[in-house]
DNA sequence: TATTGTTATACTCTATAACTATA
DNA sequence: TATAGTTATAGAGTATAACAATA
């Protein structure tokens, strides 16, 4: 029962047995898991987990204000300024004044940025896989079911 | 399939089709729902789910020092400090030092705290529980699992 | 009046660096 | 030298309030 070695840091030193069956501490850290993952099979290409989540999302809807996009995601307006910014610096994506409602911008993808979004989901897909993969077969199409059930139950 | 209101606010107002099978999302909105559940249901008494965890530990280890806990939850040493700072302004846990090493803190809980710390994890059990009722049977049993598994599998 | 984008601001969570006191 | 607790500080991530331009 006790440890052959120390670990590397204070990492993950043992799972804690007070915490292990709380689904508190384990969706918080199966969560930051999956955050370490992403980052690094998103790395390569510059951007973050929220990022491709914009890229996503702009993929999904086509060349659409910020606000959509923001509502979509569930986060702020506000929050969303900071996420083009960032996407514009990187010339992945372009702002464009709206003719038809001078008050919003269209964000739309570049073309280079575009071709780094498609190589970038893959990674990031194959981190996913990746991060299922502990579970048996088609235990891992289960596990995304079950976060929807419990997300779609516990939103009203 | 349209919804027949608008929701509260921007919280939730419709699964994104985009993001709706990319467990990045899916993982973050689950552990967002169950930290409100969690909060919630400790409102009533004055903790946070934060706090929990470390009562939860002090629990299972008995009175030991603030570092001891902070490895026990993984999170940092001054990470800590404010957290029994906080548990000790509501008199829940108390500080002695401890004579035999006397760099050390012992925390442990008063005794009023510990009455407190098993109606608080009733409280938290029952939002877990609730947490998981969408999925069936044995179902809620399998879910923890999945995340230890997952956890234990992206820990090297 | 309401909406889009923006800025300034603030709050939470968390870590790193450096200090004190002990060992 | 190393460890326990502490403080100061800083960096994510995110929200609220207020403003300008536009509808």
């Amino acid at each position: 029962m006790s440890s052959d070695v120390a670990s590397e840091a204070a990492q993950a030193p043992e799972p804690p047995a007070e915490l292990n069956d709380r689904l508190g501490y384990l969706l918080k850290h199966a969560q930051q898991r999956l955050v370490e993952l992403t980052a690094d099979a998103l790395g390569p290409y510059g951007i973050t987990g929220r990022e491709l989540g914009v890229l996503l999302v702009l993929d999904g809807l086509g060349p659409t204000s910020q606000q959509d996009v923001a509502r979509r995601m569930g986060v702020d307006r506000t929050t969303m300024v900071a996420l083009i910014d960032a996407l514009e610096a990187k010339s992945v994506v372009v702002r464009r004044p709206y003719e038809e409602d001078r008050r919003r911008n269209v964000v739309e993808f570049t073309e280079r940025g575009h071709e780094l979004f498609v190589q970038a989901r893959k990674a990031s897909d194959e981190a996913e896989r990746r991060f299922v993969s502990p579970l048996e077969g088609t235990a891992a199409e289960l596990f995304r079911a079950q976060l929807r059930a419990i997300i779609r139950a516990t939103s009203e």
